[in-house]
DNA sequence: TTAACTTTGTGAAATTCTGCACGAAGCCCT
DNA sequence: AGGGCTTCGTGCAGAATTTCACAAAGTTAA
């Protein structure tokens, strides 16, 4: 068995591996040809020999004493992720998120677009949302092979979510990007990414708390250095 | 110092923490009294002994041989995160996200009140989004001041998100919820969480792949198992 | 060509995170 | 009261991730 093991990278790598390109974009943009993992490293915002390891999981496309190659790096890391070629996406849920990300035009050109939106509300199927019509979400396994569908994205109501991701695997779908607040249960096949603005402010409430209890405590320092 | 080391919960904790909070306040609301690490475990999706540790640094809340209280660890879990009081949020960028953030009601109830919205585009200044009323970016500092702000969401496009975080940072905001792809660069003493839609479907399309080349390679091997 | 300099690629140490395994502690039944 | 059963809390080992540190490999300049 030479290579049915695939290169393997870490789940940790593979999720900054996007920011790296999303970089390399704008580098490329503003005419850079080259970089050094430290310049990469600092518009990162992570360490240095970080950025090396995780390229080097692409393969050794650096070039010692100079850097990388900034338009060449960009292919091999589109290479690794999967995005020469496109991955359609369709919307179950047409309530507000779900027609903003189907009239959206944002994701098409960057390799994913939207190709269908479903509902089970009768009063929203056959509605236009953009340049698409709301299809019956019963349709959703016929729609799904039709089009060539590989990711399904969820912005159901809370309530229909499990139901909307059990339809999306049952017609054949393995990528699913989450924005009900629920956690999905899916068999361990299947991919989920969970977007949930309240799970991101909550953390955030904690960092911020600490912050505060920090101060607080260093104040009371100051004002009360002895103990009652 | 005898507690000024604050209890420090590790941050892939803190990141489960707002996750366990939604499903026992699901539980709640379904008039379930108690639960075991197992149960919450098994609706998480994670494993029972990391619920037990991730639990245990709110303190020892559990029951042996009975669980844990649901209103019970839903107030600690609350107290942990900071969630016992509002934080008010201010959104920096008037555009469709921003203004649908500002008029989106579902925040507030969660503890997350959005308090004003600012832009720096003449033609937006004004304007009403919801209960709010667009205001000059250049109040932001008084703004924040004012209405006790603590949160700022980035919704600007790309290329004003990163003076939207200094305006922000200036105005004395340490936690940041980045809605533009781009690494921001911030000081250490803030908190930054990214919500970069393309990033989660690039990492989705690396595993989709990462499937389809095993299957790929599964049916070579069956319809010419013979080395060429 | 050689010496000085830069930057990659990567072993290995350090740190963080996960999951097992089991003692401790409480409930229930006889 | 005591035995059997359940479930928590946690020490510990192993896995994953991050960071350090340096040899290897290239460039540049004299």
């Amino acid at each position: 068995m030479t290579q049915s093991q695939r290169r393997r990278i870490p789940d940790a790598a593979v999720a900054r591996l996007p920011v790296y390109l999303q970089i390399l974009n704008n580098l490329h943009a503003t005419n850079v040809a080259r970089f050094s993992s430290d310049e990469l490293a600092a518009l990162a915002g992570v360490n240095a020999a970080k950025v090396r390891k995780d390229l080097s999981y692409l393969g050794s496309y650096g070039t010692r004493g100079v850097g990388y190659v900034v338009t060449y790096l960009i292919h091999q890391i589109r290479r690794e992720l999967g995005l020469l070629r496109e991955w359609n996406v369709v919307v179950v849920g047409a309530g507000n998120l779900g027609c903003a990300l189907a009239k959206f035009g944002g994701f098409a050109p960057r390799g994913f677009p939207v190709v269908g939106i479903v509902d089970n509300d009768p009063k929203k199927i056959g509605q236009s949302t953009g340049a698409l019509k709301v299809s019956d979400v019963r349709n959703l396994q016929k729609l799904v092979r039709d089009l060539e569908v590989t990711i399904g994205a969820i912005t159901t109501s809370t309530s229909a979510a499990q139901s909307a991701a059990d339809a999306l695997i049952e017609a054949g779908i393995a990528s699913i990007l989450n924005f009900a607040p629920i956690v999905l249960a899916i068999p361990s096949s299947v991919s989920v990414r969970n977007v949930d603005l309240g799970v991101e402010l909550q953390i955030l409430s904690y960092y911020e708390q600490m912050r505060i209890e920090q101060t607080d405590s260093k104040n009371q320092q100051k004002s009360n250095a002895v103990p009652v």
